[in-house]
RNA sequence: GCAGGGAUGGGUGAGUGGUUAAUACCACCAGACUGUAAAUCUGGCGCCCGGAAGGGCUACGUAGGUUCGAAUCCUACUCCCUGCACCA
């Protein structure tokens, strides 16, 4: 049953949202009693979802929880074409399999947040495959290069006598055509992509479609806390990733962000995002108690509560109280390979190569049982349970079964 | 096609014949401190041998060349960018 209550659309609409193009058309349609169609697109070429997409997606499944319709494109197509001009290393070319393979892995994830009953998957190879020449032209012929031009960031580069491929140009379109083939009601995507959605708009009123609305959600600052999280930037937290990890990530993040975080990432009411705030002003509440609870609340999120506890425990144990973990990965000794202390950090994966190593323990900074470990340390003198460690998240305990004889 | 500019370590970007494994910044790693994998400060940040001192190897688009010695000079090639020309 489709809910219109206006209190239930105006928190929707309210929250979280950057931009709604164009509100007042969004809220009539809503009011109107017809379900919605919500696409929302995503490339398989980076399959993994991180807390940037989940805010996205939680906005996706308030929708959704009121009876309209989640549409899901799988740009398949786009992903099997890349970037022929290979500058984008984003864009890798990629094989059927290796779409297949990272579109089942996104799925995945995907449902993890949207009702997976209540979404239509389609994929965009659907109605690319047979598109021809002449329909592309037919395409192109809608726009016009100024029309472009007014996309900022290709505004920039242009006046910056930087290049801009025509395949640039097509990949909008073709967005803009999955709108037209799958009739959407309204778009999602964050601010990076709202000249894409309007052409989408565009295209749909071309086509003689009721154009579509756009929901502009905000981007997601990394754990740098300056640039928006990125996998390729390496200031991601994966919904997918171990617990542990979510947990730790979290905490890395900058204090300025807590607020930011709790806002987008939690269901936080605007009372209690008040109260954080105002403790974080005033100092009343040490900022990382507030970061424990959003880790905890993270964890919980995409695991369960048991894990957010251990989680926590876990960090509590070898960050703050530099302990040992339970549970380390452990390193049976090779007397064949292993004639160095240096061998046994490298072949274990605790380091990359001999010369890390050496400049590691030269830096006081791998441990045998918590004290210093020196170059000169001999693998036979190791035991069975030793633990080595270096910084506050390597660890290895010791199997060495020829001493043990 | 013509003319000009460019290609340097994960990224940006210095460096025009030797003390350059290559400035600086970012990212990353470690240490100290702490309130956390925050902030700050310090150190590190190609690979191999060595306890160290030191040595060796590989690296500045590709292939050659000049030179005692080249990221730096020369030749050819590849790729990229900009402008012009061409343009159904």
């Amino acid at each position: 049953m489709l809910n219109i209550d206006k209190n239930c659309i105006n928190h929707i609409l309210g929250n979280g949202v950057t931009e709604i193009i164009i509100e007042k058309e969004l809220r009539e349609r809503m009011h109107s009693g017809k379900p919605l169609r919500l696409k929302m697109g995503f490339d398989p070429s980076a399959p993994d979802i991180h807390l940037g997409h989940t805010v996205g997606l939680k906005k996706l499944k308030e929708f959704q929880d009121i009876g309209h319709q989640v549409v899901l494109i799988v740009g398949d197509w786009t992903a099997r074409i890349g970037d022929p001009s290979g500058k984008s290393k984003t864009r890798p070319v990629l094989t059927e399999s290796q779409v297949n393979a990272n579109a089942l892995t996104y799925l995945d994830q995907f449902f993890k947040i949207i009702d997976k009953d209540k979404t239509e998957v389609r994929w965009q190879s659907e109605w690319f495959k047979n598109f021809n020449l002449a329909d592309l032209i037919l395409l192109t012929s809608k726009f016009t290069v100024a029309q472009f031009l007014a996309r900022e960031d290709f505004a920039k580069r242009f006046n910056e006598n930087q290049p801009i491929a025509i395949t640039e140009f097509i990949y909008p379109l073709m967005q803009a055509y999955d709108s037209v083939i799958v009739k959407s009601d309204i778009e999602f995507g964050g601010t990076d992509q709202k000249f894409n959605l309007l052409v989408g708009r565009d295209l749909q009123q071309y086509m003689g479609q009721t154009p579509q609305q756009c929901l502009l959600m905000p981007l997601l600052p990394g754990t740098d806390g300056t640039q928006k999280m990125s996998k390729s930037l390496n200031n991601h937290i994966g919904i997918s990733e171990d617990p542990n990890d979510i947990f730790g990530k979290t905490m890395s993040i900058p204090d300025s962000l807590i607020s930011t975080y709790y806002s987008h990432l939690t269901q936080i009411n605007a009372e209690d995002l008040d109260s954080i705030n105002n403790s974080l002003d005033k100092n009343t509440t040490h900022p990382m108690e507030l970061k424990k609870q959003l880790a905890h609340n993270l964890v919980t999120q995409f695991y369960d509560l048991k894990s957010a506890d251990s989680a926590q425990k876990y960090f509590e144990l070898t960050v703050q109280s530099k302990e040992t973990p339970e549970n380390i990965d452990i390193y049976t000794i090779n007397p064949d390979i292993d004639r160095k202390i240096t061998d046994i950090l490298v072949n274990s994966k605790l380091t990359n190569s001999v010369s890390e190593s050496r400049r590691l323990i030269n830096q006081n900074a791998v441990k045998l049982n918590g004290v210093n470990l020196s170059l000169s340390s001999n693998p036979k003198d190791l035991q069975t349970d030793d633990i080595i460690s270096i910084g506050k998240r390597r660890w290895i305990k010791i199997d060495n079964k020829q001493k043990n004889q």
